[in-house]
Formats: structure tokens, C-alpha cells, sequence
DNA sequence: GGTGGTTTTGACAATCATTATCAATAAGCA
DNA sequence: TGCTTATTGATAATGATTGTCAAAACCACC
């Protein structure tokens, strides 16, 4: 029934690519150090595996500020969110339970079921605030 | 010193179809709306002028999970966020003091300094739930 | 009301990220 | 090993957004 797939030394490059970076980064600037790592990778290639393994739940996604679409290797299981610094990107992952109740209430308070949301913070991390 | 700024009847226009809707529209749909009433206004003028709303903060903006730039003419005054219809597009304003106050929180705990947030919770509303 | 200096507009080209296309390639299996 | 089919990748296509720049509009000021 479920999809099958196969590995592939490509998607097997791209997990690892993601892994080994700690921030956010987009589609671009991964195939980018993949190439520059001697990779032969293609750029659509790059895009598929990111948007499969987001869907898996093996890296989350979001908006940057510009509209890009950036993706992470999480190593926190489960729901959870990200504190970034908007200077040089360092991130950490933080649980929210008090935001994950606040909008359960909001929303059907307000008659709206299947509540999902969006929570970042931006920030100026320790090292970028001197 | 600040930039001066003219009336036209091209923002003028803008603000007011922006007003008279009461979700999220993207540019292009707005322009779109625009032309289909009549006017002549120009697409770039539109970008342009909502642009210059949301830094005016007459208008709020946020990204469309597809990377868009959505804009809305938001009746409360200050901070604030909203929960959107994701079948409908209906948005409801909403403070958020617990969340504010989470996000300082876990902000300073992490050393990071001048926190902002992105929060939105998008669900489906009483209508759209049947 | 007319004038001039500047801002703003708008048609169009240019960018840039992302997606679709589709023939060639490579997984996984009998 | 050979076959079936998912996956790849070069490239074109899409679509939103921004840059360009001459023409038009705004706003004091006369």
C-alpha cells in the first residue's frame, strides 16, 4: 500500500550534508556544499530528498523572513521548535508545552478545530549580542 | 529627516482593498481584485504599496506556508498575532501575553537577546469543520 | 492658477527559488 | 543475470518578486 523507496547513495548524501550542519539551510546552499565537496548531486535531486525526508519527520522545514525554504536535521524527536539566531544562524531546540495548550484553547475557544502553528523565535544569540 | 511621502490614489486604492477584505491576500490577488474593479493600477505599485504598509505597520504580513507574501489590514492596534482558516482563509486576531512571555523566557535562558516571534495557528473554522 | 523639482508610477525585463519534464540510470527482486 | 519500476539529473517552465527608467503626478511655492 505505503509508497516504496529505495536508497539511494544521493539521498544517503543529503541526510548526511544535513546532519553535519547544526543551523537552517536552504536547498540551494546545501547542493552548493555538496558540489563544492565533490558531489555530482543535481540541484532537483537536493530538493526532493529535503521535501521527503521533511514529510518523514527526519528534518523539519520553515519560512525564512525572505520566503525561502530552509530545512534542519533535528535531533529532538517529536513537536517541538527552534530558537535561531538571526545573525549567524546558530539554533536550538526547545519544547513549548505552555504554546502547545495556549493554542489548543485559542482555537476552539474561537470554534477552530485541527489547530497545527507556527512558533519561532529570532533572536541574538550569546556570542552575536557582544 | 524621515523619507517624505506622498498621496496617491494608487496607495490610496491599496489600503483601501486591503481594508475591505478581511483575510490574508497575497499581492498578486489583490492587484488582481484591484484591476477586476476597474483600476488601472499597476502590479509593481501594488508590491510597492503594501510593502510600505507593513512598514508602516498599517498592515501585518506573513508567509503563506507556499512562500508567499500574505498581507492583512489589522484592526488591533500593537503586537498581536492571528489564527487563520486554512480552508477558508477567515483570520481572527488574537493577543497572545502567555506566549509573549514564554518567548522572552526561553530566549534569555538560552543567552539569546532581542527576541521576536513568529507565531500563527492556522486550523480549520467553525464553518469549514463540517 | 501656473511652475519646477522630486517622488511615484507602470510596463517590462531580470532574478531567483522551486517544480515539471522526460529520457537515461540504477535499485531491488525473481 | 535480467526485468520492472522508482529515481536521477539536465533543462525548461513556472511564478512571485524586484530592478529599471522614462513618463506622469504630487506638492509646495510663486
Amino acid at each position: 500500500m505505503t509508497a516504496p523507496k529505495r536508497n539511494t547513495w544521493q539521498r544517503e548524501a543529503v541526510r548526511d550534508a544535513l546532519s553535519k550542519r547544526d543551523d537552517f539551510v536552504s536547498a540551494q546552499s546545501l547542493h552548493a556544499s555538496l558540489r563544492d565537496g565533490g558531489s555530482p548531486i543535481g540541484l532537483a535531486t537536493v530538493y526532493r530528498a529535503l521535501a521527503s525526508l521533511a514529510v518523514e519527520g527526519e528534518a523539519d522545514s520553515l519560512q525564512s523572513p525572505e520566503g525561502e525554504a530552509l530545512y534542519r536535521a533535528c535531533t529532538m524527536s517529536g513537536h517541538h521548535h527552534h530558537l535561531i539566531c538571526r545573525n549567524c544562524g546558530l539554533t536550538v531546540e526547545i519544547s513549548a508545552d505552555p504554546v502547545e495548550e495556549w493554542a489548543q484553547q485559542v482555537a476552539s475557544a474561537n470554534g477552530f478545530t485541527e489547530p497545527q502553528h507556527v512558533v519561532d523565535v529570532f533572536g541574538l544569540c550569546a556570542s552575536c549580542s557582544r
